[in-house]
DNA sequence: AATATTTTTTAGACAAGACTAAAAATGTTT
DNA sequence: AAACATTTTTAGTCTTGTCTAAAAAATATT
């Protein structure tokens, strides 16, 4: 007796929709540890469950997309960090097209940006890449990886890591929610501005800084999510 | 004893994007016939089978988009009808963009505007109409529905249906296969050209005909496929 | 009118990707 | 080392969208 099997994916597609979620969460969560990543921090990232993330990452592991052993979370493979940063590289580069041609905020690109990553076609974000002038940063900061997936990393530090009288220039946020994105543009605060601590709090970690040219001051909260190139 | 419904869509898409297939495809087959679209010609535009269609199809029903009374094939609602055109006006937006934009050639627009065109972002395609300065049809010479899904027709003939010394522009194409244009490009014909019947040939249906100030022979099949604009 | 053909529907199965609940393994305290 | 807590896996279920095979209805032909 034989037992059929159906192909339900498109071939010219090697990875579904899911499965590319999964390898760009799984390579997110790689960059910082140097241990696997775990089954519930995938979890936690997708919004899924656990359980449903031990199948996906069997599945993966038969794809030679990444390194599974049982209780000891996962590891991408170099075919796997290609794969993800290739779809970092396509949000990133979505994102700063709807900044720059259509007149999108850099708190709206996100969502949008989430759906086009899965768009299959060399050709269209190479194209989307030369129309832009090859940009090596997305709206946030964040850097954007070539076509073979390699990324440039660039010196930077939290803000709330700087001394008194230290200067530098604002390039990046850690956290890019709407919410935190529409706070800054409230404070008339953007990538690209000098900054420098005139004074720290110890009693709440608060800074006054001078930005734009205007002092101001800002919770830790604040000065925890802001990257700070060292001038 | 309750029974618990699993929720596998995200609130903000009203469809799937096999949802939104089964529509586009039932759009393009209404808008021919005036009875309803039997569930064969579904499957063969779908390359899929009658049974899946009639699953699908009493799905479409219960969300209002379209009729369906058994062994009549179906007919889309108002809703439905707005829903697939919006589908459409996306394709050929994408369609226009990647030509005009991104260096596409017109034989290869169709693939990634398929996947395109189920991006759920109404600003995104209103933003990419205006960039484009808000064309009214596609590189294949097809009408893009405006915002409400309304459809303005223009009156086209196939070049067939020509009689001699009839002249008129080549507005469109039938077959939008790659094969197809790539033979246009070949001849050197191209959309906005001008078109004079020399002579037609009873024994095969060939027709001499000349078009951007050359003189050519072309088969019925081609002549089947071009639409002309008489002057 | 009866028979044959085609179209459509139903029934049952499968794969992908999700879930819950329970079992198993690992980690942390005492 | 044993008990407790947490993490991870397994087992079983569900939905969506597909399939094949067979039944039923509609059409076409004799
Ligand atoms: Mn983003
Ligand atoms: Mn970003
Ligand atoms: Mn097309
Ligand atoms: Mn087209």
């Amino acid at each position: 007796m034989q037992k059929i099997i159906y192909l339900h994916y498109k071939f010219d597609s090697m990875f579904s929709q899911s499965e590319e979620n999964y390898l760009k969460a799984i390579y997110h969560l790689g960059i910082t540890s140097v241990n696997g990543v775990s089954t519930n921090a995938i979890a936690k990232k997708l919004s899924t469950k656990a359980s449903s993330v031990t199948d996906m990452i069997k599945k993966l592991a038969d794809k030679n997309v990444l390194i599974y052993k049982k209780y000891q979370g996962v590891k991408l493979t170099e075919e796997g960090k290609k794969t993800a940063a290739l779809i970092v590289r396509k949000h990133r580069l979505w994102e700063v097209f709807l900044v720059e041609k259509l007149n999108f905020n850099w708190d709206e690109v996100h969502d949008v940006a989430e759906q086009l990553e899965h768009i299959k076609s060399s050709k269209l974000i190479n194209e989307i890449d030369a129309l832009l002038g090859f940009p090596k940063f997305d709206p946030h900061g964040d850097p954007i990886p070539d076509t073979n997936g390699n990324l440039h990393l660039i010196e930077k530090k939290l803000l709330s890591t700087l001394h008194i009288n230290e200067t530098g220039i604002c390039i990046g946020v850690k956290d890019s929610s709407a919410s935190f994105l529409q706070f800054l543009d409230k404070q008339q605060i953007a990538l690209g501005q000098e900054v420098e601590v005139l004074e720290k709090e110890d009693f709440d970690d608060s800074m006054t800084i001078k930005i734009n040219d205007k002092k101001m001051t800002v919770s830790n909260k604040i000065a925890n999510n802001l990257y700070i190139q060292k001038q």
